[in-house]
DNA sequence: GGTTGACCTCAAGTTGACTTGAATTCGTAG
DNA sequence: CTACGAATTCAAGTCAACTTGAGGTCAACC
């Protein structure tokens, strides 16, 4: 399988050399050889890119990221760890409908404040209710 | 209406209070007296304050959450950009999904590589796809 | 009316994720 | 075989979003 060399990841993916060298540095995406000096990848790296823009979209670190995926393309994780991971996103996605569904109320309600508006309070208790779970124990400790 | 001190509000929404008199010097959530020296926020700062996490989680900076809720909690974009806002994190919950099968996916599937499992292919390929629409021409124009 | 404890300010430090710049090294085309 | 251009290294810089620390202030309770 032949290897594309660092300028060619680069304008197929969209992402600058600096960060493709960051990335190797850290371990994210490793380069697999060289050509001269030139930083060489499998084209797998391609792929590899895709999911990690999609991580970094969903606000996860690079940390995070490589844990999933792992820096081979393969999740170095047990199983049970990913599925707590997924399990995560969903609530995300919850969280972002919320968010979406205050958003466009927002835009279209015509009440004189919105924060007066009993269906936007009814947004927003939803919101509270899905919050990071660690935090609610915290929460309801010093709200009583 | 009574006003709630800073540690108050620290204690109820969990965030810590140098993070609140941050947030009050950048004007994404103001106090509005002083008692002594002590900031005292409105009531309605717990509220803003779930909108900020909520931001937060979805990847959002803090000046966009300033824009989609703004300093009042009442939002100052036009409602056109908050629906652009409302299409980008829809977009987004599609991101999250992919992701999420992909995780789960991974976490299940027995194939010996996922990379080569033809399901798991099919879920880059709709990762690939839906990134941000910014890019693509860039990388169609150079993959070609 | 003095002590306490929670707050204050302001400057500086931290972390993650990169970018920038100067000086250098290759491979290829002429 | 030399010049060019694209890549290299390494150190330093940048930006957002906070946190930390030193030194000062104030309201409230005893």
């Amino acid at each position: 399988m032949k290897l594309l060399d660092i300028g060619e990841v680069s304008q197929r993916s969209g992402v600058p050399p600096s960060t493709l060298r960051y990335y190797d540095e850290i371990g994210l995406i490793r380069s697999v050889a060289r050509h001269g000096l030139r930083r060489q990848f499998e084209p797998l790296a391609l792929t590899q890119l895709s999911l990690v823009a999609l991580g970094k979209s969903a606000g996860f670190s690079l940390q995070d990221i490589a844990g999933m995926f792992g820096a081979d393309g393969q999740p170095d994780l047990p199983r049970g760890d990913l599925l707590v991971r997924a399990d995560e996103i969903d609530r995300q996605i919850g969280n972002l409908t919320t968010l979406r569904d205050a958003l466009r109320h927002v835009a279209e309600c015509r009440a004189p404040s919105h924060m007066e508006c009993p269906s936007f309070q009814k947004l927003l208790r939803l919101a509270k209710r899905r919050r990071d779970p660690s935090q609610q124990s915290k929460e309801r400790a010093s709200s009583e």
